[in-house]
Formats: structure tokens, sequence, C-alpha cells
DNA sequence: CATACGAGACGGACCGTCTCGTCTTTCTGT
DNA sequence: ACAGAAAGACGAGACGGTCCGTCTCGTATG
């Protein structure tokens, strides 16, 4: 029984789908989030207005598939491994804290904001950026070695981290060299 | 030498003052930050928008202020002292999580949006809320009983555990029972 | 022939500025 | 001392501008 698993006419068009998320990430990373306009995307991405709505029903959901496609961000995700915990998130938060510094401060903030006009990019924000993926790992592994006590539980121990670091990005002051290792020894103990 | 202190004209009017701010904080806990409008103060206000663009340069500065003269929040922000820092930190957190179930999420969401949208508000924000004054007054005074390690600067401690409840509201997940108490075992180890 | 596409017109919401006429406070001249 | 002028805050709202989200074209594609 062969069933059609399309309608009829064309579907729906890659290149415009790429050429949008690749106009908003271009655009979000220059102007920020709130200069980022639906109008000024499909400018940029030579598309018409409609075939963005035809497809996200507002531009926190663009943004939303921007960071699923990996888009944004990427790096300052992945604390390294070296054995020591307390060195190595050290030096993960000390190199995100230099990139807020650099600029990355209203990116985060725009993220942010993203996050709250649609909560589900929250989630996104959380899974994509490795809150439970890649600091857990890093947890779990310092677990195993015996450097992190296995009665804290690692996801909210991470969100914490995570936290701090999002306020830090919120309150826009720039961070003091040692700001990094008062904050892995205020959590850590 | 008779210097004037002040300029010819009438003063500052001090009703117009308190109805913006009233005005501003009633519809900030009905509509939330993204459904206020400049207009719609100033409608409720019964004031001329031009009497609110002359003494505040944008609505989240006037949200600020709102914050500054306690009109937003202000439950919430004190944590108990019964001499046991664990116990009192989770029941603190456990009030938070309940308030932000109970639709408290998406005003801290708005409060975050006006962070965003003006720093200084991040800044007041954690001042107001208690970030730095009663939460670290809680944790110096575990500290005199030994609850809590002198090595563990509480500045940071505050901004991490804090910083853990702003993303559990942007998440918009509802909390579970255990939330508050996986949390402070996480932080305090 | 159904449907996605680029392009853009359209009404609506809100912004931030401005311009009224009115009222209140302080300075100046007699 | 006292009238009036000067200055500025006030409520109200008109105004152009930007962006929104919907819609309607004609074209292209499956």
């Amino acid at each position: 029984m062969q069933v059609s698993e399309h309608r009829r006419g064309p579907v729906r068009s890659e290149a415009a789908r790429v050429a949008i998320l690749e106009a908003t990430a271009r655009l979000f990373e220059t102007r920020g989030y709130d200069q980022l306009t639906m109008e000024g995307i499909a400018a940029e991405a030579h598309v018409g207005k409609q075939t963005i709505y035809r497809w996200w029903p507002s531009k926190s959901a663009v943004v939303a598939d921007c960071m699923v496609e990996g888009l944004l961000l990427r790096e300052y995700m992945s604390p390294p491994d070296t054995g020591d915990l307390r060195a190595d998130l050290t030096v993960w938060i000390g190199g995100i804290l230099n990139f807020l510094d650099g600029g990355g401060a209203s990116l985060v903030r725009s993220l942010v904001a993203a996050a709250i006009d649609r909560p589900s990019i929250g989630e996104r924000l959380g899974e994509a950026l490795g809150i439970n993926h890649l600091l857990n790992a890093r947890l779990e592994s310092a677990v195993d070695v015996g450097q992190f006590s296995p009665t804290r539980p690692t996801q909210p121990f991470s969100r914490a981290l995570v936290g701090a670091i999002v306020l830090l990005a919120l309150a826009g002051e720039p961070a003091e060299p040692e700001t990094a290792a008062q904050l892995v020894d205020a959590v850590l103990g």
C-alpha cells in the first residue's frame, strides 16, 4: 500500500532554513537579542518574513534553534579534565569570565533574554550549554577519583555554578582575577 | 551671599512620583514586565508620559526604583537563623521554590528581564534582594558557630545559591519537594 | 494543482519627542 | 510688602518612527 508521506507541492526549503538560522546567529552576535528583529533577519537572509513565521512562532524560537544547531557559543562549554577538579573548574570558569569581559556578557544577557521570552529555550540553553552533560560528566569523573563527595548531587551543583556565572554576566561588572578561584572555593568548600 | 539651592519654578511632584511607582508595581505584578508599557503606566497613574520620561530614562529604570522603594518582592529575602545552617537554608529555599511555583517564577523572570535591560538593576536586584546583605549575614553567623568554613568566601557562595534559584525560575519547571534539600546538599557538601 | 517561496503592503502597538495650556514656586522691581 | 514676571513641572495627547504579525501578490517546485 503505497502511501505518500508528503502533501502535494514543494517541500520545505532547506536553503531558506539554513539561511535564516545563519542570518540570525550573525545578527545576534553583532547586534544582540533586542536589536534582533524579524524584519532584519528576513532581509539578512534574503527571505520573506512569511517564510520565518511559517516555521517559527517567534524570534526566540529562531534563536533557540540556532543554539540547537550549535551556531551559538559552543566554546566555553567543556571543562578540562586533568584529574584535579579544583584546578580544572578554576581554569574553566576563568576562561568563561575572560570571555564575558571581552564582550561575551552582552551575548549571555541576550541568551537569557531569549530564555525568558520562551522558557523552552531555558531548558535547551541548559542542555546545549552543558549544564547537565559536560559539567556533570566532569563531576562524575571527580567522584570516581574521590575528589567530589558522592553525597553531593551533581546536577544542582552544576546549576549553582552556572547560575553564579549567569549572575556575574548579568551584573556586568568586570571580573577580578581571583573571582574564578573564589567561586570554586565557595562551592567546593 | 545668599545662594538659592533651587531653580525657579515648581519642584518635582512627590504625588506624581509615588503614583508612577505604585502604578508600575501594580501593573508589573499583574501583567509582567513585557506587558508593561510606558503609556500604560502613564494612564494607570493618571500622569503625562513626559512626566515619566522627565525623571526616568526607561521602563526598567522605573522598575528598578520600584525595587529600591521596596514595592516589589521584599518577602522571601530573609533566611531564618535557628542555629542550624543546613536546615535554615533548606527551609528558606523551599519557601522560595513554593513562591516560584505559585506564579512567582514569571515575576522573577520579569525582574531578570529588567536587569538585562539595565545592568544597574542587576546590582540593585542583588543588593535589594539580600544576596549580599541578608544571606551573607546568615553565612557569617554560621562561620561563628563553626558550621561554615571561614575559607569559603560567603559572597560567591551566595551568588551561586541565588544563581541556582534564578535558573530554576527561568527553567519554569515545577520544583520537586526534594529540590531545596538537594541544592543545599550540593553546595554545602 | 497544491504548496513553499521572495517580496512587500498593511493596520496596529508602542516608542520617545514635541507641543499645548495650566498651575506652582521663586525672583525682581517698585 | 506686594504685584507681576520668569521658569519650570504638570496632565493631556498629537506626531513620526520602528517593528510586529497577517495578508496578498506573482513565481517556482514537486
